[in-house]
DNA sequence: AATACAGTTGAACGTTCGTTCAATCGTTTG
DNA sequence: CAAACGATTGAACGAACGTTCAACTGTATT
């Protein structure tokens, strides 16, 4: 008999009642993992970059390039990703793209970032 | 003379007014990691779920796992991860180790994380 | 119409990351 | 002392990620 369900009861119950107490006040699965994707966009150095960037001013592809003194490929898969998550939005003014910050929270979360960042 | 500088000047400065006026409003590019760093920690659906957990009560390694129905090594992979980022701390208690929030950073963070994941 | 240029896209590559697995540590209990 | 158990650790594996490169789109300029 040494076969059973091989995840989780991996232990002894030791305190049942904080763990029912604690999944009753967890939002659902799909909120969390939201919230993880969100996390995730802003967990990188480059966009980090760009947002700040933004959140001074609009700015074009090619500036943010120059800015970041990367290239312009680099910064379109980018601005892509932050365009998906309505991070960032474009505004297209003859060949040139023109990207702005959607909203504030992005200037909240960074707020938000610098607290513990800065102890 | 086709060998120049291979970064960035792959476009002809446009806007290096902006360019400047936003590179003198960047925090310093350490700050900028750091930023990402943190971020980067929440940017995971388990690390979520455990810091979510310990907003609510403190838990051991092994409610943790059976609340997010994983092993008590993953989980302590992810604690160890927080512990490090100045997250979350231990307090041994016999062998069982009890987890709790550093401060109330975290909260503040998914607050806004939520404000825009919720729209 | 042809050239120039900002921007986008997809494939490929190397890196980073989280989980799994097995072994081990430290403390408690019989 | 030995068994039980919560917790930790390191190696290995596969998945996800970001940049690079080359090709291409669309618009403006000549």
């Amino acid at each position: 008999m040494t076969n059973e369900p091989k995840c989780a009861p991996e232990c002894t119950i030791i305190h049942q009642d904080i763990i029912d107490s604690v999944a009753s006040d967890m939002p659902p699965e799909e909120v969390l993992f939201d919230l993880a994707e969100i996390f995730k966009i802003f967990g990188d150095l480059t966009r980090v970059k760009i947002l700040w960037a933004l959140s001074s001013a609009e700015m074009c592809g090619c500036d943010i390039a120059a800015l970041l003194n990367t290239s312009t490929s680099a910064v379109s898969h980018q601005l892509r990703i932050l365009r998906s998550a309505k991070l960032a939005k474009p505004r297209k003014e003859g060949k040139v793209v023109y990207y702005s910050l959607c909203d504030d929270h992005v200037r909240q979360l960074f707020q938000n970032g610098l607290a513990h960042v800065m102890e």
